[in-house]
DNA sequence: GTAGGGTTAG
């Protein structure tokens, strides 16, 4: 090493030989010696290339030797101070760069641009800006205002304070933008929820004839991602390939994000199984595509299977798990991600929220309202998520009552928090507190009521039998009635028997072209239920034509941890026969007790005793038969089912209850029946 | 200057 000094003071090499040697080393030793060798020569007292050593020692985040060869420094200049000034940056010690900033000016130490742009990125990081439109001023006065490194910092310091308006004033004002400042603004416009014009600024770099690099593409495609323009993205991502912008894991990862939000979750495999390096975040962006889009059972198997790689799943990825748990009702899995985050982890809002939900999704209200107090700070959606747990849970009064509580905090509800309400009444029969609410929600809320508040308002009266009250209602509506409203209404005519008018919204809904097979189940079971027959046969047409196949009604029970499904009439299953023969001895004892087969809800042309034997082959009935044969006396059933619990169902569940002394709780896809004793939660409304 | 997470109608 000393050797290699003497050649270069030798060889009389003109650049600064102690920057070529700190530029060789490769650990903190190396840099030690040169360091006694600087003393040794004398190099470092004459304040020549001290800053080279801060900085060296900062590569390596030996931050506490920079700090010791500054205050050793006989003299400081102001690349000595950028030195240290740019080591506590890179420890993530903004603090401390502002403190130092503070120093170099009281010392009367020209700044220069590396120590604005390093001291605007602390005010940045700690998104004040308070200190930060100082710092900027103090840029001004020193003669750095058209400096484009500046600018750029300043640019950032505004996007993370999130006042990107300000950020837009001043760039469009830089007489001399790079690189930097455009995907400064693509980025900033991007994180905070302003695709459309991350990607108009995009356009004008682009026909400012600037190519984009890598980082500048993630900002795009994150754009793309969140407004789900897939042309876009698919352009982005092709243009990186023809350009051959070199990927690394940040850009795949959000290929993966972009192409899993907005559903192809064939491509955004491929491209996860394309990449060199995974990292947690690219597992995570997998996981939340496959829970946000329906696939529940895909992402929980992402979340063992990403373990399997040695990597552990952080907040963010079992955010997604809990996600999966709260669509599937999978309760054990549930609790072992709660346990797993409180064993190893820590619980932030936004997890928090997530257990909240995801027990009460599967089916343990009181346990989410356990974990709702232990929240320390709660914020909007929080409260919403507690609000809407009762509401499914069919407990309105609860609803009524918590959000009463919300509104002596200083949140205010949002179109969120009504629209959780309102369903909360229909739910319970809370019909004049429905249209009070409704009607205060805007009066003194300023919420605009939106298709879903309408939607909700008119199922609540729809449901509680008020269905011309409801219909005039829609008639009533400011905004144009959409599909939501007129099902709703549907669902009532079909549930009070209002048959005629039934078949008119039936035809306006078929009018408005439904894109989901439910709807035209709906319809179709109207027509049933009016013996329309011939129409219900148009129906089932229009469903072929267009390709759409009815989905079919199935139901899962959680038996020692694992989720069982059923088919209607699956005959499939190895315990088929003892199902049967469970369900045939709970029908005769149901019967003595005066149970009468529902046949009405058999939607088909055929004999009664046909229908009595398809009513009791339902998913949910072999389900709960299958929990009842695999579960020790007295445990609780949970059952989930992914169409709305059928009438006939509803009623035997009850019986059930009584007879073999168990709780069942069915979840169906909008909300819980707890049955218990013979009666269920919902007394029958629902 | 770069990536992933929670509530919401029928």
């Amino acid at each position: 090493m000393f050797l290699n000094a003497g050649n270069f003071i030798s060889r009389g090499v003109s650049s600064p030989w102690p920057k070529a040697l700190l530029a060789t080393c490769q650990d903190v030793k190396s840099i030690t010696q040169i360091h006694a060798l600087l003393i040794l020569t004398g190099v470092f007292s004459n304040g020549y290339s001290n800053g080279q050593l801060i900085a060296s020692y900062a590569r390596f985040g030996d931050v506490a030797s920079a700090r010791r060869v500054f205050d050793e420094s006989p003299q400081r200049g102001v690349s000595t101070w950028n030195a240290l000034i740019i080591a506590y940056s890179r420890s993530y010690s903004a603090a401390e760069v502002l403190n130092l900033y503070q120093q170099m000016i009281v010392e009367g130490i020209r700044p220069d641009s590396s120590t604005f742009t390093v001291s605007l990125k602390a005010c940045a990081n700690l998104q004040d800006l308070k200190k930060g439109e100082e710092i900027l001023s103090q840029a001004t006065d020193f003669g750095y205002k058209d400096d484009v490194f500046v600018g750029s910092s300043a640019l950032n310091l505004y996007a993370k304070c999130g006042k990107m308006d300000e950020a837009l004033r001043i760039f469009n004002g830089m007489p001399k933008k790079d690189l930097v400042s455009w995907t400064t603004m693509i980025t900033g416009f991007s994180q905070i929820g302003r695709p459309v014009e991350a990607i108009d600024i995009y356009r004008k770099m682009r026909m400012e004839e600037i190519e984009g690099d890598s980082i500048v593409m993630v900002g795009l495609i994150q754009a793309c991602a969140n407004i789900g323009d897939l042309n876009l993205g698919l352009s982005a991502h092709g243009y990186m390939i023809r350009r051959d912008i070199p990927m690394d894991v940040v850009v795949e990862t959000s290929l993966v994000d972009m192409y899993a939000k907005n559903g192809l979750l064939n491509l955004a495999s491929c491209v996860f199984e394309k990449m060199s390096y995974r990292n947690v975040v690219s597992w995570s962006a997998l996981i939340s595509g496959f829970a946000q889009n329906g696939f529940a059972r895909d992402a929980l198997k992402l979340v063992v299977e990403m373990q399997s790689f040695g990597l552990k799943p952080d907040l963010v990825s079992l955010v997604s798990g809990l996600l999966a748990c709260s669509q599937v009702g999978s309760l054990k899995f549930g609790k072992s991600i709660h346990g797993y985050i409180l064993r190893r982890l820590e619980f932030d809002r936004v997890s928090g929220t997530a257990v909240i939900d995801m027990y009460s999704k599967c089916g343990s209200l009181s346990s989410a309202r356990v974990l709702f107090n232990q929240v320390s700070s709660r914020d909007l959606i929080s409260w919403n998520a507690m609000i809407t747990s009762y509401g499914i849970h069919g407990c309105g009064e609860e609803a009524l009552s918590l959000f009463m509580q919300m509104k002596e905090t200083k949140l205010r509800p949002d179109h969120a928090t009504f629209a959780s309400l309102l369903s909360a009444f229909s739910h319970s029969g809370l019909v004049e507190e429905g249209r009070y609410w409704f009607d205060l929600m805007v009066r003194e809320f300023d919420v605009q009521p939106s298709e879903k508040h309408y939607a909700c308002i008119v199922d609540l009266l729809a449901r509680a039998g008020r269905v011309e009250e409801a219909h005039e209602l829609i008639e009533s509506m400011i905004i144009e009635p959409g599909i939501a409203v007129w099902v709703a209404l549907l669902a009532g005519c079909r549930n009070h028997g209002k048959l005629e008018l039934g078949e008119k919204v039936a035809k306006k809904v078929l009018e408005l072209k439904p894109d989901d097979a439910g709807i035209y189940a709906l319809v179709s079971n109207v027509f049933a239920a009016a013996n329309k027959w011939d129409k219900v046969a148009a129906v089932r047409k229009v469903m072929k034509q267009i390709g759409m196949k009815k989905v079919p009604g199935y139901s899962t029970v959680e038996v020692n941890g694992k989720l069982h499904a059923f088919l209607m009439e699956d005959r499939s299953h190895p315990q088929y026969e003892e199902i049967a023969a469970m369900l045939e001895k709970l029908d005769g004892e149901m019967r003595a007790l005066g149970y009468v087969p529902k046949t009405e809800f058999v939607l088909h042309e055929l004999d009664e005793e046909v229908k009595e034997r398809m009513l009791c082959n339902h998913s949910e009935r072999l389900a709960i038969a299958f929990g009842l044969l695999n579960t020790r006396p007295g445990t609780r059933l949970l059952i989930t089912k992914n169409l709305r619990v059928c009438g006939d169902c509803h009623e035997a569940t009850k019986f059930i209850s009584k007879i073999v002394n168990r709780e069942i709780i069915v979840r169906d896809v909008k909300r819980f029946h707890h049955f218990k004793d013979g009666v269920c939660s919902c007394h029958d409304y629902w």
